[in-house]
DNA sequence: GTCTGTGAAGGTATTCACAGCC
DNA sequence: GGCTGTGAATACCTTCACAGAC
């Protein structure tokens, strides 16, 4: 039904970008909107029309001409290709100011996303809970049973390859580093790093260099 | 001198992955070592070689055959072309979980940032201060004298928008957000957008698809 | 006239490959 | 032998442009 799809794996640029559609959609259809248009989907998306129609091609997904999109089966299609409607575990090391905060922001807002465990090193910690979340012992974290949970690292660099190791022992395979530091890991298991201060210091020298661009 | 740096406008990416490389450098350089090859480089800074020793060829930069970079020589280098000397001010617009954890992951790590003001609407926070910084009213937000500084959104997806049309009413030129939705703003302001939960959600879609790259 | 469908084109980032130097 | 220097090649992502449908 949908080779187009089958045969072109989507990039994480995509992936990224259909699940912004997918929340774009859920506000329109709360505020009674049946369609929408690409030009529209574009701006409240951050992205350019042309790039919602080339997206939306790439899924297989037909508008009609003149009139858009159909807002509530666009959302079916996406939340079905992306599996949203699946719930995953998220476990997150680093109980610390992060740590604490992406769990609990993620506890909140985010639908299909369970945070299962926290980890920490400090002794004062484990044992306290945050949010309903038991904060456990990060000693013995490669002797959990973590397949097919998401891991979130949120501790300092100098610790955040042990981390690593051992998550990708207990079984983890997808990684949310936060920890400014590059991390090995075998060719199989997949890491995003975010790096919240390498943000600012890109964001510093654009406009230093006040880059006129658009 | 750097003919070929002022020529060519350094990418995004490419500024991301300098960065990283100078906190890379900083480490080895801690560690007594003077010299640092593009493999080893690459390796600690979660690139590849090729692109480690393209990104230097850019800046100008060049190393020893057989031998590798300078470390002390490089620092300096990245350090001057990205202006990491000079102290930038930046300012929080919510005073929620994510928005302290930010601050104070901040205040603590990130040489050259220093957090100067946090914003909040809920009166019970305003005039409460949180590791040596005021949180103020966010009412006012479009009055305050605000050039050149850097500023962080981290408030909820609907307040988003609001406040950013604020901060560029008080001048702000530069923004990082973390509220989950698009923001429209003049084309001399720039915004980078961090999504958590986003994050999640790719490598959810990744791990489901085992994506066997590499 | 509005808006999608879709291939072609453009631009950019990254990798290859290998010559040249230490 | 190890490693950089560097253009060529590749892959990827995004935009253009315009024909076709409502």
């Amino acid at each position: 039904m949908n080779e187009r799809l089958s045969r072109r794996r989507l990039s994480t640029a995509t992936i990224a970008r259909f699940h912004t559609y997918s929340r774009v959609l859920e506000r329109l259809i709360n505020d009674g909107r049946r369609t929408v248009s690409s030009v529209q989907l574009g701006q409240l998306s951050a992205t350019s029309a042309a790039l919602v129609r080339s997206d939306l091609f790439t899924l297989g997904f037909g508008g009609t001409r003149g009139v858009g999109y159909e807002t509530g089966k666009l959302l079916e299609r996406i939340v079905e290709v992306l599996g949203l409607e699946r719930v995953r575990e998220v476990v997150v090391v680093g109980a610390g100011r992060l740590g604490l905060a992406i769990a609990s922001y993620l506890t909140q807002g985010a639908r299909g996303l369970k945070i299962t465990a926290l980890f920490d090193i400090d002794p004062a910690k484990v044992g306290t809970e945050v949010a309903g979340v038991a904060i456990r012992s990060a000693e013995r974290l490669a002797g959990e049973a973590l397949t097919d949970v998401l891991a979130v690292v949120a501790t300092p660099a100098a610790a955040a390859q042990p981390v690593v190791d051992q998550l990708v022992t207990a079984g983890v395979r997808s990684i949310l580093n936060f920890a400014p530091t590059g991390l090995a890991v075998p060719s199989d298991v997949t890491v995003r790093s975010v790096d919240l201060a390498g943000e600012l210091y890109v964001l510093s020298f654009l406009q230093d260099h006040h880059d006129g661009a658009a």
